[in-house]
Formats: C-alpha cells, structure tokens, sequence
RNA sequence: GCGCCCUUAGCUCAACCGGAUAGAGCACUCGCCUUCUAAGCGAGCGGUUGCAGGUUCGAGUCCUGCAGGGCGCGCCA
C-alpha cells in the first residue's frame, strides 16, 4: 500500500486525465496551508495556462470528480485555484494501521534496483583522519544506508590514498630515523632474509604517530632537496616493482593506518564493504594506457600524454586529462580512472556516488569525461556527490585553538566528554553501570555530531560549533534520541504493567485527536522524504524528518494520554507509539544514528 | 582573467517541477512538572530572501547586470 501522497495523486491524476488533461498536472503535495488542508494540487494553475481557461473553474471540475471518494473528508477550491484536500479520520486510520503492519514503516523500494558503489573519498595512509573526513565519513555513510533501504545492492569503499611519491618519501624518512629498520629493509631488498620473520619485528615499531610526524618533513625535504627527492622517487619506483624490503614496510604502514582509521570509523559508526586503494589499481595502469593508445585517445602536450574532454556548449575549457606525466608517471587522475576500470570488471556497478569535498568538482567532471571516452562508464553513472567545508566559528576552515588541525580521534572524544557532563547534569542515566553509561555518552555524542552536519544540505559548508551542538537543545540529534527513549520508558512500563505484552500493545489503531492525525500524516510523509534524499543525495531530507516526527509524537505525548487512557484507546496509541518509534528508529538509523535503550 | 558555488530573522540553518501568510532551532519574553523521561510542550517577539532590472496570473526559486564572500583553474593528491 503506497503513501497517502501517492494515492491521492493517483486520484486527482486521473480526475484531470478524465477532463482531457496531462494527468501529471494532478500531482498532490503536502499542504502549505495546514491549517486549511492536509494535501493540495496546484495543477489547475498550470492546465489554466496550457488551455487557456479559468483555473478556478478547472479546480472546480477536478473537484466534482473527487467528491464522493471516501478517503477525502473535504474538496475545496482556494485561492487562484488550488484543490484543497483533506482526508477523512477513516482514511487516516487506515494508514496508520498500514504502516504499523508494514516492516519498511511506510517507505516503498525502488523499481529497477541499481547496483552501487559509494566511495567516501580515501583517507590517506601515514595520516589521521581529521576533521575534513568527518563529512564525507557522515554523508557517505548515510547515503550508503538510504540506498541499500531503498532496495540497491550497495558496497561502500573507503578507498585509500596509500600509493606514490608519498610512499617513496615516507619509506627513506623511516629509514633514515631508524637504523634498525634501514638495515632489515635492506637484508629483505637483497634476499639475505626471506620475507616474514626478523624483518617485520623491526618494522612492528612504527606507529602512525611516528608516520603523522615524519611526512611533513619528509615532504619539505623533498621539495628544498633534489637529491632527497630523487631518492625518494627511486624508492617510489623499487616500491611499485614490489622490492621485498620496501613492500614489507610500506604494508607496515598500511596496517598502522587502517587500525586507527577503523577506530575512528567505528567511533562514528561508519563502515566499509571493501578497503582498497590506489594500490589495487597500479596493476591495472599500464595496461590501460596502452588501452587508450590504441583507442586513439591519448594525444601528446607538452611532453605528456593526455586525454582532451571539452564538449561542444561547455562554458569554459575544462583542462585534459592528464594521464601520464612528462616524466612519465600517472597522475592522480590517471588513478582515479584505473579504477572506474576496475570496478566495472569487479562490480559493473550502474551508479558510482564519489562523496568527495565539492572543491573536486572539476577534477571529477574530467575523469568522468574521460571514462565515458574511454568506455569505461556510461554516461550519467558516475556521479559526484560534492559537499561544502567545515567551518569554524570564523567562517574560517576549522581549526584547533592552537591553529592546527583537528584530528578526528579528539573531535570525537571531545564531543563525548561533552555528552557525558551533559548526562550528567540532567541527572540522566544515574543508576547505569560504567558501561552502560559509556555506550550511551558515546551515541549521545555520535548523535550530535551527525544530526548537526546532516540537517544541513550537503552542498553548503556550514558552521561547525561544538558549544552549540552539544548544549543538546532543540533541532539536535540528542532531543531525537530523547524522543526515541522517551517511547521506550512508555512501551516498557507498558509491558511492566500487563498491557502492553505483545499482542495487547498491537491493539487496532484508531485516529481521531488532531494530534494523532498530526502524528500520523507525518508517519506518512516518510516516503516522500525519503525518496527525496534518496533521488537527490539530501540526507538532510530525512532529518528533518526524523526531527518532524519527533516534534509531531512530542505533541501527541503531551496531548495523549497513554497508559491512563480507557483500554482501547490505550491499545490504539500504543500501537501508534510503537509505530512511531519503529520508524524514528529506522529514520535514524539511515543517517547512521543509533540510539541507546535508555538514557 | 575564466569558471563554479554561496548571500534568507540578532546567530546557525530549511524551504519538494515557480504557487497561498518564507519555516525551524538558538537567543529573548511569558505560561505549563502530586499523571507515561520538562534534554519536553504551548504562546509571543523577530524578514524589503545582498542590490537593481526582467520573464510570469504568480519568483527565495528562472534570466540579465552589480556588490560582497568562498572555491577551482595541466604534470601534488
């Protein structure tokens, strides 16, 4: 059974269709005028303007087609010409028990499932992760979950940046710190000592500490220094002909990096299906070049080779591609389009969403070009989700107070001492135990860090405020939770005192207050949100949701006696609590937000 | 220089193919806990949607220009 916005839309649909007009002019939408309506169609406003007639009277017209449809209490013509509709209690009550009965909670599955790919952008090896992860982390997370729910066959991938120049750079910058590890990497690039064994003792040393502090020397060595940086790229070239010694150490780095990344990632409640990086593509790059040769694609400038992606109608003149360097190494790019290649052999996927800073936006336009050139991609099937900046309360990029960066790691645990003293000072979750507590500070936290970036559209960088997200007041994921919780303490005491065992609480629900008929429009409008941030990548549509939902039963809570109500309308509301914390649940749950049984 | 994005209440942000009276939260004022979790609920205050034109029955939304802010523009990733 489809939403009420669907059904109706079906009706007005075809009551336009039986005048003779574009049935899609009937589409219905959530009123604006709640106090005048629950839906509305505006489109004999626009059949006015296509057959030239009085809106009004085709408003009219439309409505006596409707007028004896049991689901619609009222039909009134409003204003220049809007069909103003309101939906009878029965019709309403009908609904509410639909989505209570519905394991999707209301939301319907796509018609052609997709296979998809969400790449969140690569965290780099050798660095933390720091605050300008947390959105791509967030994002892609959510969006991942909205489109598995919505019924897509989607992997995530963390997509490590853990390949290069980089790797050459830090490789000799661990060498030259450490002798011990100069020496073993040695004995393993002559094969005096077989890989495995001595060799990787010595290696098990480095920590990402070590790595976070030596690259940025590393890298302006590399740069004042010729020498150094030949060296570097020496190293760089043994390291892609997978020389023992240099392999064994640069997996030394990879290993220390995933750790810590999978600790962040955890805290956040993010995960990933694949954890592949630039790596698993070198292979792949030769033979592509030599792919797109023959394809005719490649063109010689200035001692490069590169790929040309201007189209006829572009406004400005996108640069090429450029695939392989003057010096003869591959580009960033060049990557980025092994592994367009790669996926398609691996996963044939139909869509690819890059959840990559929106400042990328140019690159990705070329690499895309590119892989449709080259075959590797239809057109349309790649797709980047680009979002704005992190600020802080300067409008400046975010910074600590010292002016650094902030790692991930102390966001992270900031904001959960933050929700700890918040807990308790409101005198929450006092007789817990240390864990509980714990579990519950950390998706308190979690809470409020997500629902502050995702209630705001993706595309827009917004103002990242600590003191402001963890005063947990308001639109903030904290009262969501709080929302949540609160039906539970009902639902249990409920169960406690015998009538909300099972069968009992799943009474009939019946709708008849204005705030039960609030509540469950809004239960309603959970496809509609969802389909919208689905279609649009806006995760921000269903938190605001969510946030609705919450207000809607809030209202209900305060205006509804529950357990003090006569039995059947006790049955009826809890069926409709249960109903709403069921979709609060998954709401939040598909922003990647959990919440704790109690708090 | 060229291109992209942004500018909405004191602050932080919404606004579904162009629709009625542009909405939330915070802050501020007032009311509500002997009843299910007051991190709550209700009421009030707060707007020339940066500016100037244009298209339209109708514009925050589309078009043009201007101002201010951010970002990107071939051998880093």
């Amino acid at each position: 059974m489809s939403d009420l916005k669907s059904q109706l839309s079906e009706a007005v649909e075809a009551a336009f269709a039986g005048l003779g007009l574009p049935a899609e002019l009937g589409r219905v939408t959530v009123s604006d005028r709640p106090d005048l309506a629950d839906f509305q169609s505006n489109g004999a406003l626009a059949a006015a303007k296509r057959v030239g007639k009085n809106p009004r009277e085709i408003a009219a017209a439309v409505a006596e087609r409707l007028s004896g449809d049991p689901r619609l209490a009222t039909v009134e013509i409003a204003g220049p010409g809007f069909i103003n509709l309101k939906l009878s209690d029965a019709a309403l009550t009908d609904r509410a028990r639909a989505i209570a009965a519905d394991p999707r909670l209301g939301a319907e599955t796509v018609a052609q499932p997709r296979r998809v790919l969400v790449d969140y952008g690569g965290p780099n090896v050798a660095k933390p992760m720091h605050v300008g992860h947390l959105r791509a982390s967030i994002i892609g997370e959510s969006i991942k979950r909205i489109y598995r729910f919505r019924g897509d066959a989607v992997k995530g991938d963390a997509h490590f940046g853990d390949w290069g120049y980089q790797m050459g750079l830090l490789i000799g910058a661990v060498m030259d710190e450490h002798p011990a590890i100069a020496a073993a990497v040695e004995r393993l690039n002559a094969g005096i000592e077989p890989p495995g064994a001595a060799g990787a003792a010595a290696f098990n040393t480095v920590t990402l500490a070590d790595l976070d502090r030596l690259y940025p020397e590393a890298a302006a060595k590399g740069k004042a220094d010729t020498d150094y940086r030949d060296r570097a790229r020496r190293i760089t070239a043994a390291l892609q002909d997978r020389k023992p010694g240099y392999h064994a150490l640069w997996q030394r780095f990879r290993d220390v990096t995933q750790v810590a990344l999978e600790r962040d990632f955890h805290a956040l409640g993010v995960d990933f299906d694949l954890w592949k990086g630039e790596s698993d593509v070198e292979d792949l790059i030769d033979p592509m070049v030599a792919e797109l040769d023959a394809k005719g694609l490649l063109v010689d400038d200035q001692g490069a080779r590169i790929i040309r992606v201007v189209r006829d109608g572009d406004k400005k003149e996108l640069p090429p591609l450029l695939v392989v360097s003057s010096e003869g190494s591959a580009m960033y790019g060049t990557t980025d389009l092994a592994t367009i290649l790669d996926r398609k052999r691996e996963f044939a996927p139909n869509l690819v969403i890059y959840c990559v800073d929106q400042r990328q936006a140019d690159h990705f336009e070329i690499v895309f070009r590119a892989a449709y050139l080259a075959g590797y991609a239809l057109e349309g099937e790649l797709n980047h989700v680009g979002f704005g900046t992190m600020n802080g309360t300067d409008g400046k990029p975010f910074k600590t107070r010292e002016g650094g960066v902030l790692k991930l790691n102390d966001m992270i645990e900031m904001t959960r001492a933050k929700a700890r003293e918040r807990l308790h000072e409101a005198g929450l979750g006092e007789n817990l135990t240390p864990e509980d507590f714990e579990d519950i500070a950390g998706k308190v936290a979690v809470a409020a860090l997500k629902f502050a970036d995702l209630q705001n559209f993706r595309g827009t960088s917004y103002v990242f405020d600590l003191d402001r997200f963890t005063s947990f007041e308001g639109k903030t994921g904290p009262y969501l939770l709080y929302q949540a919780v609160r039906i539970k303490s009902v639902l249990r005491r409920a169960a406690a005192e015998g009538f909300g065992a099972e069968g009992a609480a799943a009474g009939p629900i019946t709708v008849a207050e204005p705030a039960e008929r609030e509540l469950t429009l809004t239960l309603d409008a959970f496809e509609t949100a969802l389909a919208e941030a689905y279609d649009r990548y806006a995760p921000n549509a269903l938190a605001e949701h969510a946030y609705r939902l919450s207000q809607a039963f809030s209202k209900f809570y305060a205006g509804c006696p529950i357990l003090q109500a006569e039995p059947q309308v006790r049955a009826s509301r809890l069926a409709l609590a249960g109903a709403t914390l069921a979709q609060l649940e998954r709401a939040l749950d598909l922003l990647g937000i959990a919440v704790p049984e109690r708090m």
